[in-house]
DNA sequence: TGACAAACGCAACTGAGTTGCATTAATATT
DNA sequence: AATATTAATGCAACTCAGTTGCGTTTGTCA
């Protein structure tokens, strides 16, 4: 269980002098709390049961802005929308449930790192991966 | 060096009753030549070289039904558009090239199988995995 | 060689994401 | 508190990969 990074991600931001807006506020908190990949979309609707209804193209530049400043990452799952995650947690993949759509965080570094070793070892140099697993979870079996 | 699957691919689809057509033949003979996975422009283009200039509907539907048929595999790499990949060699992933393109296939079926036993023994059933490297070829780096 | 359905071409559409530009609002300055 | 500055926003129009409906062509087989 990672503890919420709300209040350093807005901090450093407000340090580099970008402003802190209601939509910058609601996008790091919903992507806080859920603490699994959204899509735009879906943050969308998240967004309006706040009663906060921004233009998708806000959504995207906001997202487009979080990805520079390293805050999230997109993680591309092989569906038609792009999915983001808070950034600010320890390097990790994902096994999701094709039923129900939950996400669990997995942690296999020293496996990958066998891989990438290997890679290593015939001149090919990594700089990123894309590893997530799809199936049923316990519930959905 | 995986061998060629042209003949007893047309010779599988021919057997089911389907027709083997000028486009279905060059498509699966670019797939099965390149061994390595391309998007849809990408086929298109090698097809003009052969003075082939299909419909792009015509490829998109040509592999959305070797896809049904299980000859093709569909790899999203988190670019906008798909690639596919012959199906007929054994599961691997690739380390792609971000600077030249080329595709190296590996195989970490040792390393993949322990990640995807922790899964099973927290009662996540496996169907399926997206596991891909990026970084720089040995004539790249 | 002709009949038939699979495959094809075309035009129009969809849906995610992007771009240019005018307007609004968060912050700094007075 | 009022004002100036410009980052952030909204809107319309666009791009691009992929899809759909439908009428035409062509591979296969009798
Ligand atoms: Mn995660
Ligand atoms: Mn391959
Ligand atoms: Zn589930
Ligand atoms: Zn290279």
């Amino acid at each position: 269980m990672n503890k919420s990074c709300f209040d350093e991600l807005i901090e450093e931001l407000r340090g580099k002098g970008f402003r802190i807006t209601t939509l910058r506020k609601a996008i790091i908190e919903e992507l806080d709390v859920a603490r699994k990949p959204l899509s735009a979309a879906e943050i969308a609707e998240l967004l309006k049961r706040r009663n906060l209804e921004p233009h998708k193209t806000s959504v995207y530049r906001e997202l487009g802005f979080m990805l520079e400043q390293g805050i999230i990452n997109k993680l591309p799952f092989g569906e038609k929308q792009d999915r983001f995650e808070i950034a600010a947690m320890d390097h990790h993949h994902h096994a999701v449930c094709q039923s129900c759509g939950e996400v669990e965080d997995i942690d296999c570094t020293d496996d990958i790192r066998r891989i990438e070793e290997m890679l290593g070892a015939q001149d090919f140099k990594v700089n990123y991966h894309l590893i997530e697993f799809f199936g049923l979870c316990k519930n959905c079996r």
